[in-house]
DNA sequence: CAATTTATTTAACAAATGATAAAAAATGAA
DNA sequence: TTCATTTTTTATCATTTGTTAAATAAATTG
């Protein structure tokens, strides 16, 4: 669990008993490649780290599955709008590799949301990174072109590149994959 | 005060104590059309909310100045970089009209926020509902042609498309004037 | 290993958008 | 109002990206 341990102090250093207690919430999975961890259909009543791993978002539309994340491991798998909204979401998440996943409950965060300060600090501090991750997207995808988003992906994310196939990566980048083709070949 | 009041409400209902408490750090300032209220070449320390008029936020880049949000009353104006990460953040953010504001210091909002549960979860949620905003304005533009943006536009906020010219709403949809202009035409 | 499936690249054409320039319309100031 | 400025539309051409289909390469399975 030292992976998540980790991410959870990244994200707001809690007190030892609070870390404790949270910690004592989680509860570790173990997920073969392909599951879908998520599902668009229905409301997720769990959030999800990655442990060890690699995810991906993806939503489904008339022209196929679109990637819209990647996760690796310290990543959080969830879908916002179903945890913070009690909705279905937009997308659907399944693990591209076997990986180990630890959860929490939607019901048992809320509790120590109400009841323990820090706690809710943390969830805080966890709405506001994961807000910057989501607008540092929208930036890149509003003011860089698709070429430039491929280098800062090959730069920042080699790991994923490598991992997964480039019909996932085309799709994240927003364009079709004999686009990313051509950027590809360009840049020989 | 009322517009911003029932804004805090409607985050996250506060218990009287608090809700007074809350509102007694903010102060009101009146700013004229034109003024920069936020501007990206410094670390903002206050998060204003707007009771009267219209703003927008804008990224300077190589052709000129591109829209990246718009708000009304009710509305929330604050970079999420300089609130909270003590950057620099994208966008600098200007007032279209005459305007009320109402404002609150970054160092007011962190001692709320480390000494009373209910604002502490406040801020979580406050922070959790910018999240899905600004989650939606990524689907919609990863997802949805520029044509259906301005339709959502007519449909959800006609009142911006009254109040503002069209080059702005053009950057806003992420195409050119000239582009939006087709669309336009192309509606009759 | 060969056979089959899946993934990736390449090519040719269509459609959408950008760039530039000019015309038309709207706005604001004297 | 009239003139000057700003905003919006229109037109033309270049560029980018999408679409479809076929060819090549890689991975998987029996």
């Amino acid at each position: 669990m030292t992976v998540i341990s980790n991410k959870i102090d990244e994200i707001f250093l809690l007190p030892p008993t609070e870390k404790q207690l949270f910690l004592s919430r989680f509860e570790r999975i173990d997920v073969l490649k392909g599951t879908i961890v998520v599902s668009a259909e229905k409301i997720e009543r769990y959030v999800y780290f990655i442990e060890e791993g690699i995810a991906r978002a993806f939503r489904e539309t008339d022209k196929g599955q679109r990637t819209i994340w990647f996760g690796e491991a310290g990543g959080v798998i969830l879908s916002f709008l179903s945890f913070f909204k009690n909705q279905p979401g937009y997308e659907s998440i399944e693990v591209l590799e076997d990986s180990v996943l630890y959860r929490i409950s939607s019901s048992h965060l809320q509790e120590l949301y109400n009841l323990h300060l820090p706690i809710a600090n943390w969830g805080r501090k966890f709405a506001e990174q994961e807000l910057l991750l989501t607008e540092q997207r929208f930036m890149d995808l509003q003011f860089r072109t698709a070429t430039e988003r491929y280098e800062d992906l090959i730069k920042h994310s080699p790991t994923i590149l490598k991992r997964v196939q480039l019909g996932h990566i085309a799709s994240y980048l927003g364009i079709t994959q004999v686009s990313l083709s051509r950027i590809r070949s360009a840049k020989k």
